[in-house]
DNA sequence: TCACATAGAAAGTGAGCACTTGCTATCTAT
DNA sequence: ATAGATAGCAAGTGCTCACTTTCTATGTGA
């Protein structure tokens, strides 16, 4: 008796043995970390061999690249829907819109684009191949910035503020070394992420705010 | 006709040849990152043998921690001298401050900190072996910040301004990828930091401040 | 149905890894 | 001066790495 035995096509296996190869490697290098994400380790944790895995990628580094690209697309898509609709008027507003970024922000996908960032400040290839999707998110965000904060902003000040508060965050998700990463955030952080929104909104009023 | 032949006692043979090992761990970490910091390039660093390395540290581990320490006693002596004797009553006044930092941040022994803090959060060996060293920085950054704002902030309003401050300049040092980080900030760096400086002034304004 | 192309497994291969072993050179105490 | 201790070198050792080769299973076009 065998098991089901499910005909597939070839585009449809292929497809899927790329997929669980990305996810495996967003898995080793979240939990892992780059050094010890080997292609051995990723296709344990995908569930193929390693010829596999060197049929599509024929280098280490090209599944790397392509994981980067995997989950930038995943990134900007959670920064904006995290953003999406949200209100800035109230420091309230600002302090839950930062609170939601920072859960957005230890996502596996964010720490996984991170770890590739690290790797690639002392990987010339691997920078140079990172670059365009670098642009391309950062473009991103800044449109669903601007859409968040309306065109009271200039172009200038919205790309300051987007500075601070992504860099924060990403320092943030760096130093945050407990395992558990969706533990309570501590008092400083709190703090830290409130004072932001507090100094934000005062600095850059809404015209439309109202107070409760 | 040999060379000068300096004499040194066993203490100065076995302590010139820790530092050299210390230093060419820095300089690997930086140049080459965590995962290719191998002991084979590290002793071709110093110009000493692998024998040498293990004499000293057990482990890769080991060195690897050692020189963790060692970075971080030198970091938190660069904070406190780039922050002596500033002043914080004008925005111009912290944006300058948060210049000298930034630039401080980006020094080798700063870069090798935060690799290894990376690499602390997918190894939980190293992770335990830092700690100290992170509650030691984390003190001694906080003493310092508390000589230069005053005590016209309360601890925990302090602690949210370094956690902001520092935060987003490790964020910043993460996500540079130039290949000289002494290259000038880019407009959008420039900026954001004016803009925390100004915001920072305007929400907790010094009691003497004077206009120029 | 059957020649052919593609997907993927299993078993290599040399290089580089952390680390060890044994030896020589240098320093120190007597 | 010399015996013993320490510093440091050179050559291993087994293991894991990225990557290859070979071969089998499966889907595809005629």
């Amino acid at each position: 008796m065998t098991t089901t035995r499910e005909r597939r096509t070839q585009a449809e296996r292929r497809e899927g043995t790329i997929a669980a190869l990305l996810d495996a490697t967003v898995a080793c290098l979240t939990e892992r970390g780059y050094a010890a994400t080997s292609t051995a380790a990723v296709c344990a944790e995908a569930g193929v061999s390693q010829g596999a895995l060197f049929r599509y990628f024929p280098t280490r580094q090209a599944l790397l690249v392509a994981t980067a690209e995997h989950v930038a697309t995943r990134n900007v898509e959670a920064f904006r829907t995290t953003v999406a609709g949200a209100s800035v008027a109230t420091a309230d507003d600002v302090a839950a819109v930062l609170g939601h970024l920072r859960r957005a922000v230890l996502s596996p996908t964010n720490q996984t684009w991170r770890e590739l960032l690290v790797a690639a400040r002392a990987d010339a290839d691997l920078r140079v191949a990172l670059h365009p999707a670098r642009e391309s998110l950062h473009a991103q965000m800044l449109a669903a910035a601007a859409d968040l904060w309306g065109e009271h902003l200039g172009a200038d000040d919205l790309a300051a503020v987007l500075s601070i508060v992504v860099n924060m965050l990403d320092g943030l998700a760096f130093s945050a070394l407990d395992p558990d990463p969706t533990a309570p955030p501590g008092r400083t952080v709190e703090r830290a992420l409130r004072l932001l929104a507090e100094m934000i909104v005062r600095h850059y009023p809404s015209p439309m705010e109202q107070h409760a």
